[in-house]
DNA sequence: CTAAATTTGTCCGTATGTATT
DNA sequence: AAATACATACGGACAAATTTA
């Protein structure tokens, strides 16, 4: 892993805390001692990320008492760091982990929350897949079914954090490694996986539902990344 | 569950589609029955959502043949659906089944890739909550903490999976409901909860870690709730 | 009012990894 | 390829200002 630049995660906090409204005009933030130690960096280095934002007049400093939020401008911080959040950077191997830890959690709301029209959805879904005749195609199913499987635990936040794995899946990396990994008879197995997870979702069988995902996730980091 | 119109599901879906790449220009869609099917809505408000597509000139429909994406502008589309995915609107009940659902998962990422230097920066987070004079300190803390615990996992696509969360948190319905929900004894419950929680991750128990995680979100959530 | 504790401001020496010569 | 210079981060120490007991 590279090292990235020493004091990012405090500015991550910081940016969150002003973003959430947590920290409003006038709030005394932690210390400068007292930051080092939450993100086990130097003060030195606190001090260096806090003189960023104190440049841009979001903080200020006073001897003896503490760093305070700026009291006019919470705006400008709005503005500054608002436009991520949507793009994540990160690797197959990376993204791969993550669905392997979230997808089952979401599957579990699925099971609970699901209906007769959602489980329809997801065979329409996976019907179409597998009379789909390009590669494309299929992809384009699959990527409905996923939605479709998101949208049946009928929770907003489920729905964006899925969406977030759907835009990192949508790389360029990760498409380049798909394009060459998906052969005809691994698009069979991926089907009869699908079909099988669908099933386990429409019984409210939770084992099988998430034993179903995990096989499939575990399946297509193999034929992705090889183990 | 508020019904939100019927076309939205595959808005979305469509918009997705565009901002991931998966529809390059040129790509010829599913069939208006198949995404009717698919949706589990009529083939007329298929129609109609299609429509608006085609008024701003991103997709063409030829009869007998299909529906395709329009071939130069496909930056318009870009423009038109990216500034979502910060802000989530969701309720609180919403927010903790989802939190209940997740979490779990984070802990159990955490546990594999944490290392002492993050579960230390967890128990400075800990130990600064406990001794916080005001709730507003606490809750600093305590928000300090949970992303320790999100970085400890090393995952980009976990971490943002977490800020999505956190930004649900911040909003304005659930700090109303915490303000009146978080009384002194309670809060000594919670900081006992999360040091059970960091003590178990640092030991890489998982079970301990997930049943503590799952205590402590059941407790928030009767505490905020009444269930 | 005094004194101790706390917090930011400043400087130094060291270690480590990177780029250049 | 080796040696040098540079940038970055760390930890410690002390001064100055403020708060608190």
């Amino acid at each position: 892993m590279r090292q990235e630049r020493s004091g990012a995660a405090l500015e991550e906090a910081i940016d969150e805390n002003f973003r959430s409204g947590r920290w409003r005009a006038g709030h005394r933030i932690p210390t400068e001692r007292a930051l080092s130690e939450a993100f086990g960096i130097s003060r030195t280095t606190v001090r260096r990320v806090l003189a960023g934002y104190k440049d841009r007049r979001l903080i200020s400093q006073v001897v003896g008492s503490g760093t305070y939020v700026g009291t006019d401008l919470p705006r400008l911080l709005q503005a500054a760091t608002a436009p991520d959040a949507s793009e994540v950077a990160t690797s197959p191997a990376e993204l791969m982990e993550a669905r392997l830890a979230l997808e089952p959690a979401i599957v579990q709301m699925v099971i609970r929350a699901g209906t007769s029209v959602d489980f329809d959805r997801m065979e329409v879904c996976c019907r179409n897949a597998e009379n789909a005749a390009t590669l494309e195609a299929f992809e384009q199913w699959d990527g409905l079914l996923h939605e479709a499987i998101a949208e049946a635990a009928h929770n907003a936040l489920i729905l964006a954090v899925f969406r977030l794995i759907n835009n990192a899946r949508g790389q360029e990396e990760w498409g380049m490694l798909k394009k060459r990994s998906v052969t005809p008879e691994r698009r069979l197995a991926y089907q009869a996986e699908h079909r099988t997870l669908v099933r386990a979702l429409r019984m409210r069988d939770l084992e099988a539902a998430r034993d179903a995902t995990q096989a499939h996730l575990a399946h297509v980091r193999r034929n992705l990344l090889g183990y």
